[in-house]
DNA sequence: AAAGGTCCGTACCGTACGTTACGGTTCTCC
DNA sequence: GGAGAACCGTAACGTACGGTACGGACCTTT
C-alpha cells in the first residue's frame, strides 16, 4: 500500500509503445469493450506479438497504466523561495493541471478500467492500486513540499500536511471526478479550468492562511 | 440528462427483493464477476424466473440499482426556521450522513459496476446516469433548500447555490470516493465520518459564512 | 381431485473471447 | 546470398457466459 510512485522505469520499445497508444486509443473510443483482437487489429500487430511481450491481457493493461503515467509525470512545483504571490501561482497552475489531467478522455478511460477491475479478485496487485500510486500518491508527493515551503515562510499554517492537501483537492476537484467517471457529460473548457484552479486556491487560502494572503482578492462567494 | 431522481417507484414483489438483494451481497463480495448463473444459485432462483422477471441482465442490474437507490432514500433536512447552530447542525448531519453512504460498500460496488458500464455503448441510458440522478443529483436536491434557507435568513452568503454545494461535498468528500473505488483500504469510522462532517462544515461556514458563524469554534486548520 | 399457473433445477445452445499454434514475410547478421 | 530471428495475419481450441427450453414440484382455484 502507498508503495513509491513506480519508479521501476519499464522501457518499452518503440513498437511496443505504439501498441500501447493504440491500447489508450481503443480505451477512450470504445471504452469498456477491449478485446486481444481489437488491440491487435488496431496496433497491426499479431495476438502471438502481444502475448510475447506483455505475458497476458492483464498484464497488458498493467503496461498500458504504467505506459499512461509515465507520460503523465511533470516538473515538480516546488521552489525554495515563496512569497503569497507565488504561492498562491503555484497552487493555481498546480490545480489547472490537475484538473486538466483528471478531466482528459484518457485518465477517465483508463480509471474506469481500474475501478472496474479493482472489484474483482486481485486487491493488491490490481492497477486500481498503480492508478492510486501515479496519480492521488504522486500528486500528493508533488505538492506537499510546496505546502510545507508554504507554512516554513509562514504564509500558511496547518497542522498535518496530509489534511491540509486533502482540503485542497477536495476544493479542486470537487464532483467532478466521480460524474466524469459515471459518464455525466461535463465540458471543462481551459477557461473553466483556470477559473476553477483560482477558486479553489483563494478558498484553500482563506482557510489555511495565517494573514491577508492575496491582497485585493476579497472572500471569493461565487 | 439530469432527469428527476426516478420517481417512478417501481414495486418489486417480495421474492424480487430477495434476488435484488442477493445481486447486491454477490456484488459486494464477488465484485466485477456477476453472472446470471451465480445470481441464479445465490438466490435460489432459477434463470428462467430472472429473465422473466427483469428481461435481460442489463434489466436485473438496473433494477439492482434503482432497488438499492430506493432503500438509500431518506427524509429532507429543511426546516422552515434557522439559526446558525441549528444550520450548522443540518449540515453536519448531512455531510455524516452522505460519507456513511459513499463509504459503504454497497454503494462502492454499486458505483464500480456502473462506471464500468459508463465507458460502454449506452452513454444516456446505462447504469451511471442512475446512479448520477440518485445520487449525485438527488442529494444536491434536498441539500440546496438547506442552504437557501441559510442565505435567506442571512447565516450565509453565494450567489450561485449550485457552485457552494458544490464546494461543500468537495469539503466534504474530499477524495474518499475515487480512492474507495479504486480499491484503496481506506477505513472511516463512525468516529472520523462524524469529525470529517464537521470539519467540512465549519471549513464551508468559514468560506460562506456572512459573519462568525459558530463563537467560539476558530479556523480548524487541523 | 383435476387443471392451470408459477417457479426451481438442470441441461442445452450459440457466441464471444482469451490463448495457442502455424505458415509466410521481412529484417539482421555473417 | 543464406541462416536465423522477429513478426504479421489467420486459423484453431477451450472455456465461460448470456439466454432458452424442458421436466417436475408446489400452490391456487374451482
Amino acid at each position: 500500500m502507498a508503495s513509491p510512485p513506480d519508479t521501476q522505469d519499464e522501457t518499452f520499445t518503440d513498437r511496443q509503445q505504439a501498441v500501447l497508444d493504440a491500447v489508450l486509443a481503443l480505451m477512450v473510443e470504445q471504452g469498456g469493450e477491449l478485446t486481444m483482437n481489437a488491440v491487435a487489429r488496431r496496433a497491426s500487430c499479431s495476438k502471438e506479438s502481444l502475448y510475447k511481450w506483455f505475458g497476458d491481457r492483464e498484464g497488458l493493461l498493467t503496461a498500458t497504466v504504467r505506459w499512461q503515467a509515465s507520460k503523465v509525470r511533470t516538473g515538480n512545483y516546488d521552489r525554495t523561495k515563496l512569497d503569497a504571490l507565488a504561492l498562491r501561482d503555484s497552487l493555481i497552475r498546480f490545480a489547472a493541471n490537475w484538473l486538466g489531467v483528471i478531466s482528459s478522455p484518457t485518465s477517465i478511460a483508463l480509471n474506469r478500467f481500474a475501478i472496474a477491475q479493482a472489484g474483482g479478485g486481485a486487491p493488491g496487485g490490481g492497477l486500481g492500486a498503480i492508478m492510486l500510486a501515479n496519480g492521488r500518491f504522486a500528486i500528493g508527493a508533488r505538492l506537499k513540499p510546496v505546502l510545507d515551503a508554504g507554512r516554513d515562510a509562514g504564509l500558511i499554517a496547518f497542522d498535518d500536511t496530509e489534511t491540509a492537501f486533502r482540503s485542497f483537492i477536495g476544493l479542486v476537484g470537487r464532483d467532478v471526478q466521480i460524474r466524469l467517471l459515471l459518464g455525466d457529460t461535463l465540458r471543462l473548457t481551459p477557461a473553466e479550468i483556470e477559473a476553477d484552479a483560482a477558486r479553489a486556491t483563494d478558498q484553500f487560502l482563506t482557510l489555511y492562511g495565517t494573514a491577508n494572503p492575496v491582497p485585493g482578492l476579497p472572500k471569493t462567494n461565487a
